[in-house]
DNA sequence: ATAGGGTTAG
């Protein structure tokens, strides 16, 4: 008794040693206030030394009682000290630890929430084989609940009992009921209650609330309401039981039952706790049921109850997100009447209730006596973020600079505005990133070199790439590197961003030294160089036909350590083609497997495209066989690329058989498939069957031919000498809004010509005149349309016509001199 | 607050 005495009477002193000394100079006699100081200083201030070796200790170890322990383990501030301590007490011959040295240490550990400690002490109790009482077991089981061990005080619950250490009563399957509350161990609960009954045990109250806690947490509302209305017949039925139940409803979803439940309780008098209200509408919220949240929002003000912030809080933060500004002002201007205090995350949340300027100068009037300067300049960002948004960067830029100048007052012109604050560093960062977007660059440089030199302008990583990126993005690629040394100067590491923008640039321009410089800078910091960077190198120097420059380049990259992928490969092989280095590429698509690659679908097509463009169509047939073979599945580019090799071959059957064997293959044919069969078989002098594959593509299968697939047509018709069907085709064409250019007019031209049709041609040279697509003097068709008009010059016909154009500029490339010097000057006036 | 690049038709 005397012990639980002193327990409780130490718990209620703050953990300070100075209370502590002048508590323990006040401990009546049966405590040795003395060797409890002793111990308390040891273990206090030699905290590296191992008590084992403390002379000192040894000689204080025989005095040891429980009591004593029990005095020095509250004496502690730290949990630890008092675990050592006790650690230490346990291994002392002739001293044995009670029920009460193990609560102490337990609530201790508890409260510290220290979870491994706590489980050896399961093992200890039970090895000490102490005796305790059912109030003792009790509490043990309590700390174990409090930090969460359930099983383990379950099963410490049940070893006590076999080994014969202890026979609980009610309050301490309360107290393990208790611990299990938190949990969903419906079959733990219920297995309890039935030992409870068969030991004639009466089920209180404290018994039958973690029982529905369990249950509703579990979502048992079957079991829930019997308990329930169990404890309601025993006449326990307080405000408590009916919050835990329609928390529990509530948490399950079943909000309005929750909400019934409150109404419940209000018919029947039982008050709802300011708790109950706030934790339900939480609750409801989190619930996304916003409606019954403020139906109970306004029972609880109507309760006479001051709601507190953080239920403004969050329903300021459902309006905000709805963006309803209005109603979150309304909850703000409630919650200043009842005097709340506000705080910044309210403030953040009205902001971003804002959609558009206009709130956000309207919340500003409002509420701008409420905001603290870091607020003030969050509302700014909010601003000068939804004026870039809205494409308004030229404002968001001048509000910026108006900021800057010092001593801002409330002569700004024009603007409801003062602000008083200064701008930080985000402030910068949403403007920058704008006008970079919008393409002004040179603004976006300035405002940078503008930025006040202070901490809170201090330029971010963010700053710093977006500038980077957008001047890379712009070829300014001197000015990137200026700024990426000033952040290495200011101490800012360059992220694998930064560095990749730069990468990009020096690949956009094929500066391959200066990316391979880079490359190695990049590996030093960890930074991998983005494949679709060094693709892009590929593309380009490909285009400038330096494909063997890009196989090289890759092969660099791949020494310094990071191997680029069958993309980067594919477009080289097809730079390789393109310069007609089709053995090269042949060489380097069977070395890609020894990189670690293997060929796909897009490797395979490319490279049967390029053996069927030097006419070995064969081995791309057999390059068709190997690819399913790896199991790839040619696509639609596979069979156009063969079909087309095979009609400039001159097999167009087998260009056929290919067709029809596509759709066997699932491979529907494209209008790409259809072009390059009906170019294939006017070549060959078949436009019967040309029309026919036209008229599959377009009636029967529905598919849109384009400008090209047009213009093949038209041209390959004209070929075969089916001028007029050509032409009827052309019309059909501009009636579909294209715009046939001057391979195909020239074409035209020639073929009725060619018939003798000058009025034909005419028309021709007249429709390509007027929109302009006579062609240019590079132009391979040029000396063929000057031709025609020479020609169409000497007809009586239509001299004057072709007179007229020249006259009107419409066919400007046509020089008097070309035309004198045939001798035509007659015809010109 | 950050990926997405390679192949086919006159």
């Amino acid at each position: 008794m005397k012990a639980l005495c002193l327990r409780s009477r130490l718990k209620q002193f703050p953990r300070n040693n100075n209370v502590f000394r002048r508590y323990i100079s006040s401990l009546p006699i049966y405590t040795d206030t003395n060797l409890a100081h002793q111990l308390h200083t040891i273990f206090t201030k030699n905290p590296n030394t191992s008590p084992d070796d403390d002379p000192d200790l040894r000689a204080l170890a025989p005095f040891l009682n429980p009591k004593l322990v029990e005095t020095v383990l509250y004496s502690f501030q730290s949990w630890n000290r008092a675990h050592i301590f006790f650690t230490w007490a346990s291994n002392q011959q002739g001293y044995s630890h009670t029920a009460y040295t193990f609560n102490a240490v337990a609530s201790i550990l508890s409260r510290a929430r220290q979870i491994a400690p706590l489980r050896a002490l399961s093992v200890q109790i039970l090895r000490s084989r102490c005796p305790m009482t059912p109030g003792a077991l009790g509490f043990f089981i309590r700390c174990f609940g409090g930090a969460g061990l359930v099983d383990e005080a379950n099963v410490l619950f049940d070893q006590v009992q076999s080994e014969g250490l202890c026979f609980p009563n009610v309050y301490a399957y309360n107290c393990l009921l208790e611990a299990v509350s938190k949990s969903t161990s419906v079959d733990l609960v219920d297995a309890k209650l039935k030992e409870m009954s068969h030991r004639g045990f009466v089920l209180d109250k404290y018994t039958l609330t973690p029982v529905l806690q369990v249950y509703c947490n579990a979502g048992r509302f079957d079991k829930a309401f019997d308990v329930f209305n169990m404890i309601s017949d025993r006449g326990f039925l307080d405000g408590y039981l009916f919050s835990i139940l329609a928390l529990g409803l509530t948490k399950w979803g079943q909000v309005d039952k929750a909400f019934e439940l409150i109404e419940v309780m209000e018919a029947r008098n039982v008050g709802v706790t300011e708790k109950t209200f706030i934790v339900l509408i939480h609750g409801f919220v989190k619930q996304a049921r916003l409606d019954r949240a403020l139906q109970l929002f306004d029972k609880m003000k109507d309760s006479g109850f001051v709601p507190d912030i953080s239920l403004y809080d969050v329903l300021i933060g459902v309006f905000s997100t709805a963006k309803e500004l209005d109603k979150a002002l309304g909850l703000y201007a409630e919650m200043k009447e009842f005097k709340v205090q506000t705080d910044t995350g309210i403030i953040t949340k009205l902001i971003s209730s804002c959609r558009d300027e206009g709130e956000l100068k309207r919340l500003y009037t409002e509420i701008r006596r409420d905001m603290n300067l870091e607020a003030l300049t969050m509302l700014y960002n909010s601003l000068l973020t939804v004026l870039v948004n809205n494409g308004s960067i030229n404002k968001a830029y001048g509000l910026l600079r108006m900021l800057m100048k010092k001593g801002c007052n409330n002569d700004l012109q024009g603007d409801e505005f003062c602000w008083e604050n200064d701008p930080n560093a985000d402030s910068f960062c949403v403007v920058i990133d704008g006008l970079v977007k919008a393409g002004k660059l040179d603004m976006a440089v300035g405002l940078f070199r503008d930025m006040p030199k202070k901490i809170c302008c201090k330029p971010n990583l963010l700053i710093y790439n977006n500038l980077i990126s957008g001047l890379c993005s712009s070829d300014r690629l001197e000015e990137s590197f200026e700024i990426l040394r000033e952040m290495e100067e200011s101490g800012l590491v360059p992220s694998p961003f930064t560095h990749n923008s730069i990468f990009g640039c020096l690949c956009k321009r094929m500066d391959v030294a200066g990316a391979l410089d880079l490359v190695k800078k990049m590996r030093v910091h960890g930074h991998d160089p983005w494949i679709k960077h060094c693709t892009l190198m590929v593309k380009e120097l490909c285009k400038h036909r330096k494909a063997v420059e890009a196989c090289k380049f890759l092969d660099d990259v791949v020494e310094e350590g990071f191997v680029p992928d069958m993309i980067a490969y594919s477009a080289a092989l097809d730079g390789l083609i393109r310069i007609k280095e089709v053995d090269l590429a042949m060489e380097l698509f069977r070395d890609i497997v020894a990189r670690g690659n293997y060929p796909d679908v897009v490797a395979y097509n490319t490279m049967m495209k390029g053996l069927c463009q030097v006419r070995r169509v064969a081995e791309a047939e057999e390059l068709l066989n190997e690819m399913i073979t790896k199991g790839l599945v040619p696509s639609v580019v596979t069979y156009n690329s063969l079909i087309d090799g095979w009609c400039k071959n001159g097999s167009v059957e087998a260009a056929m058989r290919c067709l029809s064997e596509m759709f066997d293959k699932g491979r529907e044919p494209n209008v790409i498939t259809y072009t390059t069969l009906v170019n294939g078989l006017c070549n060959a002098g078949r436009p019967e069957e040309a029309l026919a594959v036209w008229n599959e593509m377009v009636a029967v299968k529905g598919l849109v031919p384009g400008n090209i697939a047009f213009m093949a047509l038209v041209h390959g018709l004209c070929k075969c000498g089916r001028t007029n069907e050509a032409a009827v085709h052309l019309r059909e064409m501009k009636s579909r809004g294209m715009k046939p250019d001057g391979y195909v007019y020239t074409a035209l031209i020639s073929a009725f010509l060619a018939e003798l049709n000058h009025p034909s041609a005419l028309e021709m040279v007249k429709e390509m005149a007027d929109e302009g697509s006579f062609p240019g003097k590079l132009d391979k068709n040029h000396a063929i349309a000057r031709d025609a008009v020479i020609q169409l010059l000497r007809d009586s016909r239509t001299w004057s016509s072709i007179r007229d154009l020249i006259a009107e500029g419409k066919i400007p490339s046509i020089s008097m001199p070309d035309i004198e010097s045939e001798g035509l000057d007659g015809c010109i006036t």
